[in-house]
DNA sequence: TGCACTGGTTTGCAACACAAACCAGTATAC
DNA sequence: GTATACTGGTTTGTGTTGCAAACCAGTGCA
């Protein structure tokens, strides 16, 4: 497959900027807390929460909700196949931007 | 600012999959006609076609068409700015992935 | 005079990103 | 004790998008 092939049919649930943000760093921080990935992605609440939500639904992190004394937490941390996930979409980045460095056209292109 | 945050605002109209390739590819090709382009990246034409106006309109490449003999076709190309646009895309890329390999977390994360 | 192919564009729709509005609980002020 | 404001999020509303199917104009050929 041609290397821009691959581009096309990258993973979006990964891919999008939110998520790549919150996943990339969960993968740096093994577990956060809501406010601390909202700090760090410089993302709002809502969106946050939307892209945590999507991101649970496809098994790439877990929810947890308990209480620091009296006041509630969200921690979140990435499942295995959500570590799995991340570090394979960086891989392909690199494998992809080498491969189209390397590419030349295999038949006229214009 | 984090790499985090850097990565939640990446530029969506290069970022998004298809566009992506299309820009990969001319910045590989220097020019190329919308069949040869289709055939690598395996877009669908509409899709193409949609994904090229946009670049248009972001004045990242250019359209032109002319004939083959008697046969339309239509070649692209990307402007200056679309060639250091998709340059720095990937340069942002490769730093952003180091910089997260090298991050450590500022403040208490959980 | 059909029929199929080339080379694309337009249309219609479901999915999505985003922020504003909302909500429940807690501490502080009066 | 009752406003007020903050914490920690979720839900709702809306404009934008990505996508493929449908469409269209011109050409070859039978």
């Amino acid at each position: 497959m041609e290397p821009f092939e691959e581009l096309t049919s990258l993973d979006k649930l990964v891919h999008e900027p939110a998520r790549l943000a919150i996943m990339t760093a969960l993968a740096a921080c093994e577990r956060a807390d809501f406010l601390y990935l909202q700090r760090i992605t410089g993302l709002t609440k809502g969106n946050l929460s939307g892209h945590i939500s999507r991101l649970e639904k496809g098994e790439l992190l877990t929810v947890e909700k308990d209480f620091d004394g009296k006041i509630p937490r969200t921690t979140l941390a990435l499942t295995e196949k959500g570590r799995e996930t991340i570090v394979a979409y960086w891989e392909q980045m690199e494998r992809l931007r080498e491969a189209v460095d390397r590419w030349r056209p295999g038949e006229a292109p214009a």
